[in-house]
Parts: structure tokens; sequence; C-alpha cells
DNA sequence: GTCTATAGATAGATAGAC
DNA sequence: GTCTATCTATCTATAGAC
């Protein structure tokens, strides 16, 4: 069993994930935590502190599943586990929440910005084990591109949205590709 | 001056242009439109029913949005006017705002696919004008680009933000028009 | 048909008990 | 230090007045 602290910020994280920025109040975090809303606001003393903090976990746990994502698997399957994570609609209603706390509030979008900052990090790895040059604008490009998936399947929930998500990043990988090896004909 | 309905409808897309889909409240758009939140209910009975209408509105005027985009000015000036939309921050409030309510109202999911079919289509007739394959995946692509750009742009308000959504869009264009060249090496 | 007063539900924050 | 009763504000919906 964990400390108090950190079972409010698991249980307010799953109600994040479960019913997006939304659903995100003081009561039914404190409910899904085991404890009143009124004793909550003794760990976390306004409803902004307490997202702050989920964030916070929030940023962790996503960057350490881009991290599992990059290490793990061959370069052909790396699409593959990209678009299944695109795809998984609980990381999207947190990203979605975070942006639009950000929108709102400064401190939020110092927090964001660092999840950016550390994404795009990790795609200019990921872009060096593909050959691929890892410029801003290409990290930039891919990151963009992975939001827009996620959010167009979150709300659009076609049926065939991972499919779709994994060709639309296997055009825009091979699209880079093509163009390092345009421009360095000798590889 | 126009009917009731219709102020209200206006009002209702102001606020949530402004204070995004959190602000979207009945108080807060009849204040706007100038009428009581009790008389409000009467156009439209639920809080739902505005929303849909206000999305059906948001949809015609982005759509509407998109074409002029699309005819006015020469190819090389596209990417400006794209990204200068990508970046207003009104325009991306409603965007998450009807994300975030087609996730849990399928009658708003339809409207939202409706958003996504009309953007793809257009995106079809650009990507021809620029003399690029408007394959479905080219189309998905660029649109899931331009969602995660102006997504991003939003929740971190960096100050380059505009140039680097450009330059990210050049670099999409130039990649599509790089593999066209390639796989018709006559053009 | 148009509008309002009011009820009912839920959110966030505080003073204070133990 | 930990927790709760309670207050205030805000939102949505309805019954009913004009």
């Amino acid at each position: 069993m964990q400390d108090r602290k950190t079972e409010i910020l698991l249980a307010g994280l799953q109600v994040l994930r479960e019913e997006g920025f939304a659903g995100f109040t003081q009561p039914r975090i404190a409910k899904r935590a085991g404890l009143r809303q009124s004793n909550l606001t003794y760990y976390f003393p306004t409803r902004a502190d307490l997202l702050a903090a989920v964030a916070r976990l929030a940023i962790d746990n996503q960057l350490a599943a881009v991290d599992r994502m990059i290490e793990g698997g061959a370069a052909p399957e790396k699409t593959s586990q990209m678009a299944k994570g695109l795809v998984h609609h609980e990381n999207t209603r947190v990203l979605m929440g975070m942006a639009q706390a950000a929108d709102q509030n400064p401190a939020l979008r110092d927090l964001f910005r660092e999840l950016a900052a550390g994404i795009i990090a990790r795609t200019g790895v990921l872009l060096e084990d593909m050959n691929v040059a890892p410029s801003e604008t290409n990290c930039d490009l891919i990151h963009a591109l992975s939001v827009g998936l996620s959010v167009i399947d979150l709300a659009t929930a076609r049926p065939d949205g991972e499919l779709r998500t994994k060709t639309v990043l296997d055009t825009a990988f091979s699209l880079l590709k093509l163009r390092t090896a345009n421009d360095n004909p000798a590889i």
C-alpha cells in the first residue's frame, strides 16, 4: 500500500484517463481514492494543485512509455507499436486534458512544454535508429503527426483507426528516409 | 439583427472560441446573447442540444475557411496561410472542444467525422493543386499533421510557434512532392 | 409562443473538530 | 497531522407566469 498522497494522484490520473478533463473533479477523484472531497483538499488545497501534480505524474509515465517503445523491438515493428500507443484513447484523454489546462494556466503550460520537449528529444533518438536525420523540423513533424493522429482517432473512433494510423506513420517515415537517401546518395 | 436562435448560436460559438470547452456553459452563453439562462433553455432545451447546434455551425464555418484558403493565393503562399490558420488558437479551442465532446457523445462523434471527412476531401484538392498524389493516406497525413500542429501550438504557446508550424508544413509538402517526382520521373 | 422564478444537482473551498 | 461538516458558488433543468 502506498501513502495517501500517491493514492490520490493515481486516482486523479485514472479519472483523467477514463473520463477526460471534464471529469477531473475533486468529488470524483476523492471517491475513487476512498476519501471525502473535503479531506482531499488537505493533501491538495486547490484543484489546480492537484491537477499540476497529476500532470507531473502523467508526464513521467508518458515519457517512460515512449522510452520503452524506442528501446523495444526491431525497426519494422516500431510503427505498429507507435500506432497502438497513439490509438490508446486513455493516453489521448490525458494529452488533451493537459493541452486544455495548459491553454488556461501558465504553470501547466510549462509542464506541457516539458512533455513536448521530452517527446521531441526521444523522437530524435528514434529517427537516428531509423537512419533519418534527427533535425528539429523532422522531430517536430513526427511529434505533431503523432498528436494529430491520436486526437483524430479519439474523436472519430473509426473501426479501422489503428490501421489507418499505422499507414500514415509508415508513409511519413518512408518519406523521411527517402529524402535522407536523396540528400546522401552514398548511403 | 438576426433571430434569437442565431444570436444564441453565435454567442455559444464565441464562448467556445474564447474560453474553450470548459467555458461552454448555459449561463455564460446566455449572458453573452443577452438573455437569461432559463430563457435560453426554451430555444435549446438541453446543453447537448445547444452543443450540437453550435458544432454544426462551427463545422460549416471551418470548412468555409478551408475553402477560402485553398482558393486564394499562389502555391508558395499556401503554407503561410495554413500555418496562420493553425496557430489561430480560437480555431483550435473549437476543434478540441468538438473532439472532447465527440469522445463522450455519439451524436457529436458523427459531426466530428463529418468535419474530418470534409477537411480530408479538401486536402485532396489542395494536394492536386500542388501536384501531389491526393491519396487517402497523403490526405490523412496532412490532416493529422495540421491537427497536431495546432494542438501543440495552443498548449505550448511558443513565441516562434507560427514559424515552426510553417517550417514543418513546408517540409511535409516538399517530402510529398519529392516522392511524387520519384514515382513519376517524367514529370 | 416567449420568458422567468425556482428547484435540484454538483463543484470547490474553508473553518474547525479530533 | 489528519479528517469532516458546512458554506458558497455555479451549473442544468423544469414548472409555470405572461
